[in-house]
Formats: C-alpha cells, structure tokens, sequence
DNA sequence: GTTCCGATTTTCT
DNA sequence: GAAAATCGGAACA
C-alpha cells in the first residue's frame, strides 16, 4: 500500500487508448490509474474493477435500443470523454467514453484502490474507511470529488487516466455484470481476483439470479 | 454473519 | 408517474 502516486503528464492515456472495442478497454483499463483534480485537490487510484456497456445491442446499457437521448448522448461522442450520471437519486457514476465518434460504448469504473489524496476521499466519505472508500461505483465518484458537471469534459484536464502497468491474466476475473434489469448474464465485468477494493457486488438482496456460474477466471 | 428496505432526483414514457 | 448501471443502516439468525 501507501507509495503516493506521482501524475506523470507524459503518462495520461489519450483517446486512441479508448478508441477500440468497449470490452477491449475494460480489460485494459485495469490497473491504470484514475485521478481528479476536483475541487483543486489531486486525488487517484488504481482501477480495479470495470465493466462495459455497450450500445444498441447490449440491453443493460442506457444506448440500448432508446437511440440518442439528452442523457447517453455522450456515449455517442468522442472517445476519452467522461460519461457521468446520477442514479437513485444519491449516486453519480463515471463512465469512459469508448469506440468511435457515432457509436455509443462506455466502461463504468466499479471499484478503484486509492493511490493518492488518502485524507480528501475520506473526508468527503466522511464515517467511512480503507476498502469502503472506494469499493462501489458511487463510492469512488463521492471520493474523487466527481458530479454530474463532469458529464462530457475531455479526459486529460480536471479527470484524467494515467497509464501503469498491465496486470496479467491470472489476476483478472471476469463475470455478469451487477445491479442490472436487464444484460446482467453477459461477462462484461473485468476485476482483479486478489485485490480486496472489489466490490463483491451483493451476494443476495436485489437481482434474484446473477453471479453466472460464480466466478469464471479470465483466462478467456 | 446475512437479508431486507428506504432514500432521493434525474431521466424518460 | 415510474424506473434506475446504488448505498447505508436496520433487522434477524
């Protein structure tokens, strides 16, 4: 743990790193750092778990089949845009705009391991601590400081991905993916199968039937 | 330990 | 008016 982590300019990962295919990113996505530099303060994390949503084809996702609305039109547009949303009335959501310009796709960062700006995130999750600061998607968006004003803005500036490196296969898991209505048996969610800032995703209350066949490993 | 319920607001029908 | 890519707290075992 601790090693504060240092923004390395020369490091951000550009729009071509998001320009490729949404499960693709995902994948790769683990293991890069996430930072903000909301409110002024600097803060980051290592993205442990992700999934993609895709778009017209994919029912779990806010493109399917509805077309462009006011709401996922960003996940339309350029690639390495952050998507934000509010759900249930108390929880943003950040989201990496992938694929082309046109073609709706984004990767939801579900669980990130804090690297830097310790004492911000757990101030603004104030009560809370160690792997229940960042360890859910409305989580990490309350520690990094990320709102719905952030809908849109460039990845780079205020929100930016650093590259690191890559985590090899054998640590990656992959499975359905959580809290969905619909297109939760589709293993589009990526996460590192020994890292404890994974949010086990709700072993029983909500969503009668996911979990696909408990955990396959990501040897895929 | 696990399971269940309510909050709160934006977006879409 | 209803649903939503969730969280945190309360209740029960």
């Amino acid at each position: 743990m601790t090693g504060s982590f240092e923004p390395d300019p020369a490091r951000i990962l550009s729009a071509a790193f998001f320009a490729r295919p949404t499960a693709t990113v995902a994948r790769e996505l683990l293991g890069k750092v996430l930072a903000s530099r909301a409110g002024g303060v600097f803060t980051a994390g290592v993205i442990v778990e992700t999934e993609a949503y895709l778009g017209s084809d994919d029912p779990g996702s806010h493109a399917a089949t509805r077309g462009v609305t006011a709401r996922n039109r960003v996940m339309y547009g350029p690639p390495g845009c952050a998507y934000v949303y509010l759900t249930y009335g108390n929880h943003h959501m950040l989201n990496l705009v992938t694929e082309g310009q046109g073609v709706a796709g984004a990767v939801l960062v579900r669980a990130i391991e804090p690297v830097s700006g310790l004492e911000v995130m757990e101030a603004r999750r104030a009560g809370r601590a160690d792997s229940e600061l960042t360890n859910g998607p409305g989580k990490l968006a309350s520690a990094l400081g990320i709102d719905l004003g952030h809908t849109g803005v460039t990845l780079g500036g205020e929100i930016a991905v650093y590259d690191a490196a890559g985590v090899d296969d054998d640590r990656v898991g992959a499975s359905g993916r959580i809290g969905l209505s619909a297109g939760h048996d589709l293993p589009l969610r990526f996460y590192l199968t020994d890292n404890r800032y994974v949010s086990r995703g709700r072993t029983g209350p909500r969503s009668p039937g996911r979990a696909v066949g408990g955990q396959m490993r990501g040897t895929a």
